[in-house]
DNA sequence: CTGAAAGCGCTAACAG
DNA sequence: CTGTTAGCGCTTTCAG
């Protein structure tokens, strides 16, 4: 059974199709003609073609958002953030993944340009920036999360702030050595490491890709370093393999050392890991909001990240009050 | 800057549109003709609109998925499997959240069958139900997922196999009067309740919607049964809350209660708390399948759930190997 | 207020 | 091998 068209509406109205066209997208009609046009529609479950109407708009009303590891809940409210500014447009969500491979990623973008996209959203390394460049000289809104990138507008967390975020606090914890892990060295890693240095002089870092490396990487620190009194993890990714590790090796946590990590996670208050929390369902709908009402200039939004001070750095005071929920968190940001 | 078209590479390359689409998609062309509109393609930076393309096909290439709360890994895992499966295909996702509202579901569905998605798989309750039959009925391939539908295709786990899992472990862990809590009372929950009723008689429910009502739920169901030696969690959704209620109340897990509860997730294998796991992956990927490869016949596919021993059940063997990562889980299947 | 006609960017027969 | 000619389903002037 073919699918009806705006044609098959005419004719069963009695009207032209110029006339449904006005029906349906609130041209100005009289009220008998309309209701016949709606009669029709409605016997023919008549659905306007979407795809067709993009041809003529130039571009789809679609959001399209290219994320790197779709394993990573951290991207999970990034696109929440999205989808929620795409609803109330609206608009739908075009998903892609990449698996951090650069061929699928220029793939990815390249797609995303052929469905004619309202606006890009990439998350990803820099594989795609040629292509999503040459969109945005195009007019198509492409916004870059996690990495700034000149001439473009991009979302991002202050990661200086957020190291030194750590080492205050593990300062104030009365911590002194620290070793960090971090997740490569990407710039965003290397800025929370940056930041923890400012404010903790005695910072030893070690890189890992993996569950494996970081498991290692926290062995080898704890032995080279028998004066260590914290652990930082600069990825939510490393998260468990790093606590894993540390409390395989004997240590306890707070007191044998301090643990602190990136990114909340539902367990966190239950374990009582003290962590630096970003907005990222916020920056989801920054980023999504970059794409709905274009901004001429680049824009290079900068998040803050903010602590959830738990137990696992031997605080001394209550902690603050948990968040009552998962709900949007809110903080502050500067453009 | 207009976007170049399939017309103005063929007049930079001197030749007609035609054999512009020929080139571009294959067709019998000349070396030398290729050559020339390939160098107009680059020097236009053309890049074909899809859009147009699928109004001849009648339809999109694209995935439609929609997902009923898109806080929740089990349905990242999920989207994963269909993205997984539509790269593999060329083919995009186009991701709507509902929020678990029922207007929302329904204004997601239409606006997929809008855009002329080439299948629709869909997470949520049962608004979407009208619409997506009558798309079915339209030839769209539509996949319902954790829920089967007659007429329609289905994605499902047995239910009744996941509480008959956590029945068989938890007698053989010597455990005979447990409390379970359930989200509600979907189908799902109750057909994973009577799974474990079968199994074990002394099964006391509860019912909760969210944390705070699951907390309560626990606290009552202690309360009020003094020998309660296990305690059963049906919803992913409430593991934290159920799993920290239990140690607020100041019992110890497993050598006063045992615990155990659905769907693996990071931390299940650091804190030894036993799951019965769903392929939530492979559940997405054989969506997708349904979708990429349409069969006539609506199919009722059923995923074997299994259980991933730890210790939160004061297992007295040594547990099952760990999983080395968090790659598709593999499970048998029937259709 | 409504219809006829001309496209939007692309593909798909047909001829040549 | 390649160009011509119709459309796909819809919007949008432009008359009436």
């Amino acid at each position: 059974m073919r699918r009806a068209t705006i044609g098959d509406v005419a004719a069963r109205a009695g009207v032209s199709t110029a006339t449904v066209s006005r029906v349906i997208n609130g041209g100005v009609v009289s009220g008998a003609t309309a209701a016949k046009v709606w009669a029709a529609v409605d016997g023919l479950g008549y659905s306007p073609n979407a795809l067709t109407k993009s041809i003529f708009a130039g571009r789809a009303s679609t959001i399209g958002v290219v994320i790197r590891d779709l394993s990573s809940p951290f991207y999970l409210d990034l696109i929440r953030g999205v989808d929620e500014v795409a609803a109330a447009d609206g608009s739908l969500v075009m998903l892609g993944n990449t698996y951090r491979m650069h061929d699928r990623e220029a793939a990815q973008v390249r797609a995303m340009d052929e469905q004619r996209v309202r606006g890009l959203i990439v998350t990803t390394g820099e594989a795609a920036d040629p292509h999503a460049r040459r969109m945005a000289e195009n007019g198509t809104p492409c916004v870059i999360v996690s990495r700034t990138v000149p001439g473009m507008h991009s979302i991002s967390l202050d990661n200086v702030a957020a190291g030194q975020l750590m080492a205050a606090h593990l300062t104030a914890c009365g911590r002194s050595s620290v070793g960090v892990i971090t997740a490569g060295d990407r710039p965003a890693q290397n800025e929370r490491v940056e930041g923890l240095r400012r404010g903790m002089p005695g910072t030893v870092p070690a890189s890992a890709e993996n569950d494996a490396e970081a498991a290692a990487a926290v062995g080898a620190l704890l032995a080279s370093n028998p004066k260590l009194d914290a652990i930082a993890c600069m990825s939510s990714r490393l998260t468990v393999a790093v606590h894993t590790a540390l409390t395989a090796s004997g240590l306890s946590i707070p007191d044998d050392v301090a643990f602190l990590t990136m990114d909340d996670f539902p367990w966190a208050a239950a374990l009582g890991i003290t962590v630096v929390v970003q907005p990222t369902y916020e920056m989801g709908r920054k980023a999504a909001e970059l794409v709905v009402d274009p901004v001429d200039e680049p824009a290079a939004v900068v998040f803050e990240p903010a602590l959830a001070v738990r137990t696992s750095c031997g605080e001394v005071s209550a902690p603050d009050r948990e968040p009552a929920d998962l709900s949007p968190r809110r903080t502050g940001h500067t453009e």
